[in-house]
DNA sequence: CACTAAACGAGACGGTACGTCTCGTCTTGTG
DNA sequence: CACAAGACGAGACGTACCGTCTCGTTTAGTG
């Protein structure tokens, strides 16, 4: 037998890890976030915490697997494509709000600091996130425009599309300004109706 | 007499901190930016540090008010407002490749961690800087589509135009793609003309 | 019934214990002597050796058990009492430079920080050895002075004895000076015989 | 100028961690002081010990040095040599029940665990003491016997004299029995007169 | 040309968190 | 049910920086 005696990892001090992590990101920012300070709050070893976690930012990463997944996802059930686009585009900016939201800010800022932060949260997170908004703004538009788009001009839609809201968040911290939002959803579809992403 | 005894702030320290900040911050990344790194690496005592700054942002903020005003900076001389368009982009995308850039980008991942920090950094440099991409877009449509814009459909020009930019180099930290700079470019007029931003 | 069923304690992990505290003791000093370093070495579970000792003391107790018991035996076969007490002395000397006599030392160090450890090492061990002591210096006095000693003569005769012998052990660290053997012994006859220490 | 600049070492951060140290070792034994407890009672950094100590054996070898050298001093005005050699006995055995004579016991028992202990310890106190008491015992033996001892024979006698008095203490953990003293004395004296230690 | 007075280098200080180590207990199959 | 394996809560280890605080030394005016 190829299974291992002894104790399993414990799945009720992994929850409170992940859940401390997160509340106190919320309550105290990334600062705040120690690993002394979740395990405190976790009433957990920082052993434990170093068993399954390299660091805070692995934690974090955890903790998106979680809760942000379902958040990002596309529901395209709207009456109209450029409803959906819309739909989509308030959905993460709300998102942003909450916080698993927060989570993710944070680590999109810890990415910009540190090199290897940056690699697990793209290898772990982004790119799975990208390749969803691929296919989520692909169907959209070939329902629009009435055939499949090219993989590499749905690339450059998504990054019109959802270039400047992250623009307002990360670089001006702003909620979000809701005008911008019917403006950027028109203007993917026509660019995507002319042609002009190929 | 209103003129007090004694030295004045030395410069060659005050330089000496901004450039070890800087080298740090390419050699080591911003978590090598400690106070007692800078200090060591300009030979200069802590509390000289501490008398002139509050933090270790404050000191790149400054590297930044040397650097990056200029490399910011709107040039309009091109033959086409397309031109001028694809120019700046290109500008901006380059920038983040240098060493200023690089403060630039670790700022920013700051911001998001920490409030102090991005309120000091937009009230000191993003709101600036704001205020210089509306007068230089604004400056461009208007050769495009022959008269003023409002200050508020400006606004979302800006956003349009930088946010594919910094999405890329933010999220995905690319280099940015060069395709992605005339399409956006292409786009921004295509909207002022059309008038879909107001 | 009484006797049980299932399988009963492993003698082999007992021994594989009591080798492995001996041996670490003997290479890395007491310090190196952890519960975790003598089950990796034995190749024994920690439960396994705290099913069955309370501490490290315990274990180092019963190896010496197994060790010092013949070792600090009284051998009274020479041919004058003096030369019987020079043997004596000799053998406990050479004892401290054996293994079992290191962990003799080690305990003996152990008592002076933890009374928990001095009990059971008094208790267990060193209480046992006075007595062999007191027996066998006074069978050696009988044969010089001709008559039996009181018990509590005899047990200052023992301190007179042993005591210069630890003192340099304990406080000097040497190997014991040869020269203060016969000094030692010639003079606990002489105060034997001179009746000073009743 | 050699003196250099800066901050001078604190002597109330010294003198706190000295007593902190000290009270520890009496409330809570040798295993309570730790370089945390030290500083948390002593209302000093951690690295402020680390600074000016190398361990915990360094800092209660500083605690004897200020405590225990005149304890140990001989004192030589009684009427005979028997009672000065009766006395120092007694201040001896008396000094063990202080709180600086625990921590010389305390580091008796280290020496015997950590060969680094013991070295630092010999050398940094032991060595010292043990030319005191050649000392104070020569000169009683010269009024004694009326002629100066050689340095051996000394040694030899301060061996009978002390060796005795740590047994009873290091190995059975008594307060010393008060008759050994007067015994170990008249002996000691004996020997000096017979010149049998020669 | 002393005499202030502030800025400087050096670095000690009380703290906090780091990541590692070992403790003694508890949990999970295997023989 | 004893055993090997090893996860767990606990807490000390020694290190790195934090921001504050003395120290002399140096440097610019002012009287």
């Amino acid at each position: 037998m190829t299974s291992r005696t002894g104790p399993r990892r414990s799945e009720s001090a992994r929850l409170a890890v992940l859940n401390a992590a997160d509340d106190i990101l919320v309550e105290r920012g990334f600062a705040g976030v120690t690993i002394e300070a979740i395990a405190a709050r976790a009433g957990v070893a920082k052993q434990t915490i170093y068993r399954w976690w390299k660091s805070k930012v692995d934690i974090l990463l955890d903790t998106l697997a979680d809760d942000a997944l379902e958040a990002l996802e596309w529901k395209t059930g709207a009456a109209t494509p450029e409803e959906d686009l819309r739909n989509h585009l308030h959905q993460v900016a709300e998102f942003f709000q909450e916080p698993a939201g927060q989570v993710l800010q944070a680590l999109l800022g810890q990415a910009q600091l540190d090199k290897e932060a940056a690699r697990k949260f793209r290898e772990g997170f982004l790119q799975e996130q990208h390749e969803r908004d691929l296919a989520g703004l692909g169907e959209i538009l070939r329902r629009h425009v009435g055939h499949e788009m090219g993989e590499q001009a749905t690339a450059y839609l998504v990054d019109l599309l959802m270039g400047p809201l992250y623009y307002q968040i990360l670089v001006f911290g702003r909620p979000v300004e809701k005008d911008l939002i019917p403006i950027t959803a028109r203007l993917v579809l026509d660019v995507a109706a002319q042609g002009q992403a190929g």
